[in-house]
Formats: structure tokens, C-alpha cells, sequence
DNA sequence: TTGTATGCGTTATCAC
DNA sequence: GTGATAACGCATACAA
């Protein structure tokens, strides 16, 4: 990585780091006032004098005052702050869910401190841990594949934090919740393919301990039974959860004597294009010989040939409804919670891959 | 929308809100010692008899005793905290380098605080003064399109706070940058189109108020002059930045009598798939008829057919460049900073979509 | 309407 | 080693 890399030194300037920044007081001091009035003045309150207040307004923009907001907070006891910890920043489904996040937390004010845990325990214990410490108002959680210990999001309750699981959320804690409504998806998904005349569906599924990929899974078994249609353990692959896992496992099950004739990548998009690469390079037409389908509705999906049916989550509305869930909580600011879950409801979107009557 | 949500009202359980944590003094009462003694265990100073310093640690755990990090912050006058303002999170290329940073200031203890700008200038201030007022220790940015005044950076500075640039900066503003080298990615580009026996290559350029479309532009220049080729006014279409412009940029150019034999996307690989997709809807062939170069290496570009040559910018290790580059300059923790540029070159990915010799 | 006094939780600087 | 005390910057209850 060496030689990609020029580095100019360009001008020297000399910047005061740790400069002095102007206070209340700064401002109280020179209008001879006291730092109390300009903190009203500040806040807006309506025990200040009018012509006072317009003065002090002006004084602080002159002397570039800007409000500390640590002493604010330390003072009030609330950060205006909501933490968000997520596996991975660069995942499409996620960095739209905290864009979400974003656009309802801006019109309130109220800032984003965003973790990754990288699907890992460990950091993932350590993020919740740094955002407890940071004194943030709610802390908002998609849990890592490895997770099966939750003391750590027991202990955001116990410091009186709210906590808003989604996506991914351990069922056994009484929190907010906002999801997916999965095994309906995977339901009509797999419906979906047998009415169009798919005889044979495998499953690649993903970690059993994570809550989404097991709905996943009995929504593919429901419609099975609905139909009448046999379980095949040899045409359930487990951990097939990326492009790579999915190739291999495609692989596999292409490689059986009694092979499958369609693929539910119940895991992610990403599986399921290693479904479709594969089947290109075995030249195995896609949908008439194989049929695929995806879960995410990730952009690519769109414009693979053919195009793959796949599932939209509604990922920015989730985000959004995250954060308006916890606004609206806050509003009843009794001691009493509800713990609610809410469900969003994915949408099947039919494309090409699955298409093998048209 | 409303219909894709149902709510569940699950189980009614009481939290107290605002439940008062424990502090050191707590501690301290329990241990019949000192409020500094606990804060000297706690920051494991070495003038604390290593007895109780056990005692207090073991009893801090007991009491799951969280650190107030607002009051540490403000005793200490710094946040351990780094402000990103980028134009969209979900953006491949942004999210990359978020986790290139977070990755990066993870290992250091440092927090992120993420805000969007949305690519308005007007949001863009608000991101920032909000991060101000944070007090966070660092700003890092790449700017919106719509600014063109840059004020609001200038006041970091002010405030004798970091500001690092990225990818988009404010040439004019003596801060430390990380860039692309973006002329010398298009150059290169260009020269291989060229090679490849293009002779017509149309631009779609992107806002010239952003430096890092200007210097695209200047590097499609530079190949056509290596070259001996003219340029046409004519095949430089302006403002052609997403999927939908790309295509309508497309169709403008193939309406032309005498049409580009190859299209250089120089805003982005969504306006070079809408490129593909009007080559496709129209049947031109591509690589043979129309040569398509997009820029970024969004993941897409390798699954479409044919697969989109593009220019890769090491997203996620350009965001850890940023964050180490910050943490140096810390270290020379004095007065002087010596702004400096890091210039990460791209990388040109030589995809079918340009492959007409082979 | 304005000023006074106090505290938010922590850390740093003194004494002892 | 430990304790007392002040200070970080702000907001508010209370007095005036």
C-alpha cells in the first residue's frame, strides 16, 4: 500500500491549538452583566429583558461564542445524544437504516454517535460500554452473529437508558423492538416460487442464533407444508451467509444427484449472487433451470442478468421509525414503558430469477 | 406506508427513568475514603496504595460503576471524540471511509460522531456548528456539493479545532487534506480507452464547483492532448452526477450525428449504469460499439454485463488515513501544524465494458 | 427582570 | 499515600 500514497507538506501556519473559547462569563463581562442573564438570553427564556436579550445575542455572535455543550448536558443531565451500534458501517441494509436514524434525530436536534461491533461479542460489549460512559439518551442496537450473552444490553436497561433493538434483536429482553416481519416474507417468497412451478426448493440459511435467520427458515418450512411439498435436509445448507458461502454451497447442491431446481438465499443478496455466478459458469439457465431468490433488495439486484427476485426491507423507513419510536417514548416521560414491538412488513419484489413461466 | 406496520403492545414492565447512577462518591462513601482516591484508582495513578486501589475497583464493579465521560470530558477540556460530516452515509464510498475511521479511532479509544449533510450547504453549517458545540477534538469532512463558502470551516479553525478534508475539499482552506489523485485516475483512464481504439470519447462531468470533478475533467483533457485527439465541445456534457442524468446525458449523446464511440462517466459508476442501460435498451453493443469507463468501484460494477472498467479509490483505507493522520499530528502535540496533503492514488480496474481489443 | 449561589461528576493541585 | 478544595461551563432555584 506503500506506493499508493504521496504526501505533500505544503505551507507552514502557525494555529494555537487549545485556544480559549468564549463563555457566559466572556460575554457577561462585557456587557456587565451576570453570566445567569446570558445563559437566559441564550436559552431563549422569557425572564430576560427584550433589549437585553437582543444585546446579548449580539455580543455572543461577535465574540464567536459557541455553547459548550458538555457543561450544558453535564448540568442537565441528558445528552440529546442517541448511540447507535451496528456489525458493519458499510452494509447497505445498516448504513441506510442509521441514514434513517439520521434524518429523524436531525430534525430534533439530537446527535448520532454510530459504533460497529463487526459482528464481534467482544466489541460489540465494548461499544454499548463507551456509549453507557458517553451518557447518551438511547442506545439503538442490531445485534452481532456471535452474540448469545446479553448482560451487556441488561446493563444499558439497569443505567436507565433506552434501548431500541432492530433487525436483528435478542427476543428473551423486554425493549423496544423494531423488525422484520421475516417468516412472512420467506413465507410468500417461497410461495411465490412454487407457484410458479418450482418443484424443488433448497434453503441456504444463515447462523441458527440470530432470531432473523431462524424466522427465515420457518417461513421456507411453512410454505413447504403448505404445499405438500417434502423436506429435504440435504436441500437445507446452513451458514451460507455471503457471496462465498453461497457459491459453495450452490456448488454443492448443484452437485447432487437429485439437485434442486430453485435456491432461496434466505441470508442476503450477496448469497444469492454467488448462487447466480455459479450457475452462470455451470451455464445453468437462470430462472427456466434454476430459480433464485435473494433477501435485502440490495441495489445490484436490479441490474444482474437476469435480475434477482429478492425482499425489500424498507431499511431508511426502519431507521426512521427507530428514532421516531424513541421520540415518541420520550414524550410520555412517566416511569412507565411499554415495551412495543414494531414490525414493518418486507415487500416481495419479483424480478427475473424467479420468473419461469413468463 | 402506514399499512406495511404493525404494532404489538407486548408486556407491561416498569423502569425507573433517570435512575441515579453510581459516581466515585458513592464509592468513597462505602469505602470510608476520599472522592479523589477513587478517581486516582480509577485512572490507575500510580499515588494509590495498590490495596485499596483493588478494593475500589472490585467495588466499582460492584456497584457497576459507568465513568461520566461529559464530566471527565469537561474537566479535561477534550472529548477523546472525532466529528465526520459526509454528504450521504449510505453512499458506498462514504460508509467505506466512515469505516475505514471508525476503525482506526477504535484502536485509540475515540468516539465518532456522525452527521450527513445531505449535500446542502445550509445542513452542512448545522453538522458543523452542532460538532463544534460538541467539542469534539477533530473535524473531518468532505464538503457538499451546493458550498461554495466556506466560513463555517474556517470558524473550526478558530476554535482551535482539527479540521481534516477529504476527497471533496476547499482547496483554498490550509488544512490537512486526504485526496484522490483524481486527474491522474482520469488521465489513465482516458489513455486507455484510447488504447483500446476509441477515437470519440464523450465526459459526463460533474458540478465544476467541486474540485474533484474539475480535476476529472482536467485529466480527460490532458489524455485527449497526449493524444493529438480534439475535443468536442459537443461531447462534454455537464452535470450528468447520477443513474438517471447518466442516461439522459446517454441519449443526448447517441441522438448525435456523429456519436462517441465510448463514454467516460467521470462523476460516478451510477451515471455509467445509466449509460450501460440506455447501450442496452438501444442495442448497442458495449465494449464493441460504445465504450463505457465509470469511477468509484461500487461493488456493481463487477456483476453487470459486461462488467464496468472503473477506478477503485481505496475508500476504507483512505478513511484510516484520515484518522492516523489526525492522531500524528497529535503527537507533535506543540503549536506548529504543518497542513499537509495525502494524496492516495486510485487505481484503474480494466473491466469488459472497455475491452474492445480482446 | 436580574443577581446570587449551588451543583452536575470529574480531575488536578495543593497540603498533610 | 491520602484528603480537602477548586475548577471545568452551564443552568436553575431562590432571593431581591
Amino acid at each position: 500500500m506503500q506506493s499508493i500514497v504521496e504526501i505533500y507538506f505544503v505551507i507552514f501556519t502557525i494555529y494555537m491549538r487549545g485556544k480559549k473559547r468564549t463563555t457566559i462569563y466572556d460575554i457577561a463581562e462585557k456587557l456587565n452583566i451576570t453570566a445567569s442573564s446570558v445563559s437566559r438570553a441564550l436559552n431563549n427564556s422569557s425572564y430576560v429583558n427584550e433589549a437585553t436579550k437582543k444585546l446579548i445575542l449580539k455580543t455572543a455572535e461577535e465574540l464567536n461564542y459557541k455553547r459548550n455543550t458538555l457543561a450544558s448536558n453535564l448540568r442537565k443531565g441528558q445528552t440529546k445524544t442517541i448511540g447507535v451500534v451496528v456489525p458493519r458501517i458499510n452494509q447497505n441494509f445498516f448504513s441506510n437504516v442509521i441514514a434513517g436514524i439520521e434524518e429523524a434525530t436531525y430534525q430534533k436536534n439530537y446527535n448520532l454517535i454510530i459504533c460497529q461491533s463487526n459482528e464481534s461479542h467482544e466489541k460489540e460489549i465494548k461499544c454499548v460500554n463507551t456509549l453507557i460512559n458517553q451518557h447518551v439518551d438511547c442506545i439503538v442496537i442490531s445485534v452481532s452473529v456471535d452474540s448469545n450473552d446479553y448482560q451487556h444490553l441488561q446493563n444499558v436497561l439497569d443505567q436507565g437508558i433506552q434501548l431500541i433493538q432492530f433487525d436483528r434483536v435478542a427476543d428473551e429482553l423486554e425493549t423496544l423492538k423494531v423488525i422484520n416481519d421475516n417468516e412472512q416474507a420467506s413465507f410468500e417468497a417461497v410461495c411465490h416460487m412454487i407457484e410458479q412451478g418450482y418443484k424443488k426448493i433448497a434453503l441456504l440459511e444463515g447462523p441458527q442464533n440470530l432470531n432473523i435467520f431462524r424466522q427465515r427458515k420457518e417461513g421456507y418450512l411453512n410454505a413447504l407444508k403448505k404445499y405438500n411439498m417434502p423436506i429435504r435436509e440435504e436441500f437445507i445448507i446452513a451458514n451460507a451467509w455471503t457471496k462465498e458461502l453461497g457459491a459453495e454451497a450452490t456448488r454443492k447442491l448443484l452437485s447432487l444427484t437429485d439437485l434442486p431446481d430453485a435456491i432461496f438465499a434466505s441470508t442476503s443478496d450477496f448469497s444469492a449472487l454467488g448462487v447466480l455466478e455459479v450457475a452462470n459458469d455451470l451455464a445453468i439457465k437462470v430462472p427456466s433451470e434454476l430459480g433464485i431468490c435473494g433477501y435485502s433488495n440490495e441495489a445490484f439486484t436490479e441490474i444482474t442478468s437476469p435480475s434477482i427476485t429478492t425482499i425489500d426491507q424498507f431499511s431508511v423507513y426502519m431507521g426512521k421509525t427507530v428514532a421516531n419510536l424513541y421520540f415518541q417514548e420520550m414524550e410520555n416521560n412517566d416511569t412507565v414503558v411499554i415495551p412495543k414491538i414494531i414490525s414493518i412488513k418486507p415487500k416481495l419484489m419479483v424480478r427475473g430469477s424467479t420468473l419461469k413461466n413468463s
